[in-house]
DNA sequence: CTAAATAATGTTACCGGTATCATTATCATA
DNA sequence: TATGATAATGATACCGGTAACATTATTTAG
């Protein structure tokens, strides 16, 4: 079956193989006639293009590679949906990895992606333990994007938000609603700068209103619902718990609020928690959360498009800071008297 | 940068070009000296293997296609994890195409999966409308794999489990705590075969029980939490409600449930919710869900293992029916008097 | 009407691996 | 020690496109 190839297609069409290749690739380059003569041809014979062969030819693939660090969250499911959006219009395909937050998996993916000859890469953060690897990929010469991030990293795209700022915003509203003693649950890498960002806003915010959270208060954990749980469960445990919660992913978020309903407590009536990502669920919880709404699609969207413009033309590294929202809903309560 | 080829490894290790190849991809066939030469050249000189290449010059690629509907739902998370767990040890990388729930697309991405030459395709669901797509992939020697349901197609790999007996399963389950008015809250496709069988499952177990629901009762709906609390509201409306509904994924149901506290009405007191798919969230969710464990992650790994194996050599189609657990939880209740 | 510009098409070489078959080294056994 | 078997390596052709430059039609302008 399907054997025909692209010479064939020529001498069947009474052109030569490069005529054909332009009428696929760029047909106004053809004349319509001929073009016509050879879109029949393909037609009738079922020639399919052999994208493998043109990607090795050009040495450079039509693949975008995406490296996150994991599936089981919903976390990145509007993020990938706003690149996917991009890439079914043209003639990319979306290569995805995860790394399970484990950066020697990390590392094998990217040296996969790099012998695959993907033409980009989305990444979500770029750090010190992480950096080389996507040095390495600018070297070869494909475009790198970080996201979820507005890194202080020139050197490569990126398509981010002020992480810092979402935590002080969340924290400040916490505050605004009386609470003092706030505590936070929050992704499990110290050395990964947009938790570190979101943990500063949040140390910023408590400052301004002079007050110093006890170390007990912060928890690093994945961002689970199960994970979450664990870490309310010792907040819990605290001779002084917190009386609201920053859960810097809404996953956390639930996690917590199970663990506070299952020691016989509700949200927000005892313990007030507040979310982060604004994913669906958020909405449809119970209680709904209180969270910062991200720019996840947008991200997605517009780092596909870094990529894909970069590829027809080199070109300088852009830099986008998107905005977050504060999303209040019913997860906090106010404990002015 | 990175320019070195295979030839000029084998020329700085004194060996040929095919002698370094075989070093890479089946280092038993190599002398230990010989292949320690050839590695210590490698990462001197930081040879990059093109898979690319090697993928054309076999005429198959070492990509792996998945096709699913949305990204939008985490229904797929579990089973992407199996999937991946498998891809992550091999030298395989995972390509996902996403349809829309939307034949059109669906054929675009089957298309261009054909012209990157996948080596195998892993699909949810083939029926009447899309069969002709798969075939065709089958006639360019690819391995199909249909999951979510064990397809009566027997042309086809199969991984599934019996959507038909889920269905029965967690309609006799609401009929024992009492319920005789039962809604169902479906897939959007009359036409796709698994949804079909949890529906006629549902009859069954109902007409079992000499109950014959008013086709109002029954409602399609894209699997996500609006569409689930779009479709409550309408049952809601309805002269004669039902006491219980089972919703055929947890987004659909925990979408329900909020449509019903909306409403001014509890789950499980006034009316009883079950869902399909045991989530993440059914667990975490308040109330906790009551629904079918599904085997998503098994059949992820499976299906990956099918298409692996039949690479090395053909094989005749494999088809697996797996198991599904009731799982009980708090939102369903009984209304024995 | 002719020259220059532009559109349309063609020629040739090459991308970096793999497969197939052939050859040479090494080993085991009679 | 000869001989067949097996291990290790090599020679050659080929996979199906693309790029760069060359050539030939066709159009436009003076």
């Amino acid at each position: 079956m399907n054997n025909i190839n692209m010479e064939q297609v020529a001498k069947l069409a009474g052109v030569s193989k490069i005529t054909v290749s332009r009428a696929i690739r760029s047909p106004n380059l053809v004349k319509e006639s001929t073009r016509l003569k050879i879109e029949k041809i393909i037609e009738e014979q079922n020639y399919v293009y052999n994208i493998s062969a043109a990607d090795f030819s050009r040495d450079s693939s039509t693949l975008v590679g995406l490296i996150i660090p994991s599936v089981k969250s919903s976390i990145y499911a509007d993020y990938i949906d706003g690149i996917d959006s991009v890439i079914r219009k043209t003639h990319y395909s979306l290569l995805i990895g995860y790394t399970n937050f484990n950066i020697e998996e990390e590392a094998e993916v990217v040296r996969t992606f790099l012998q695959r000859k993907v033409c980009g890469l989305i990444t979500i953060g770029i750090q010190k333990n992480n950096r080389e690897l996507y040095e390495m990929a600018k070297n070869s010469n494909i475009t790198v994007v970080t996201t979820w991030e507005y890194s202080p990293d020139k050197d490569f795209n990126c398509v981010g938000f002020d992480n810092y700022k979402a935590g002080y915003d969340i924290t400040k509203y916490l505050i605004s609603l009386g609470h003092k003693k706030i505590g936070m649950i929050m992704g499990p890498y110290s050395q990964v700068y947009r938790v570190q960002q979101r943990y500063n806003g949040y140390i910023a915010a408590l400052q301004e209103a002079d007050i110093t959270p006890p170390p007990e208060y912060a928890i690093e954990k994945h961002p689970t619902f199960i994970e979450g749980k664990e870490a309310m469960e010792r907040l819990l445990q605290l001779n002084d718990p917190p009386t609201a919660v920053f859960a810097a992913s809404d996953t956390l978020a639930i996690g917590a609020i199970t663990s506070i309903r299952e020691n016989g407590l509700k949200v927000p009536d005892d313990i007030s928690i507040a979310g982060f990502d604004n994913l669906d669920i958020a909405y449809f919880y119970e209680p709904s959360l209180t969270t910062i709404r991200v720019p996840a699609y947008e991200m997605g969207r517009i780092a596909t498009n870094i990529i894909i413009d970069s590829v027809e033309k080199k070109q300088p590294p852009r830099r986008y800071c998107l905005d977050t929202d504060l999303i209040v809903r019913n997860s906090c309560k106010s404990i002015h008297t």
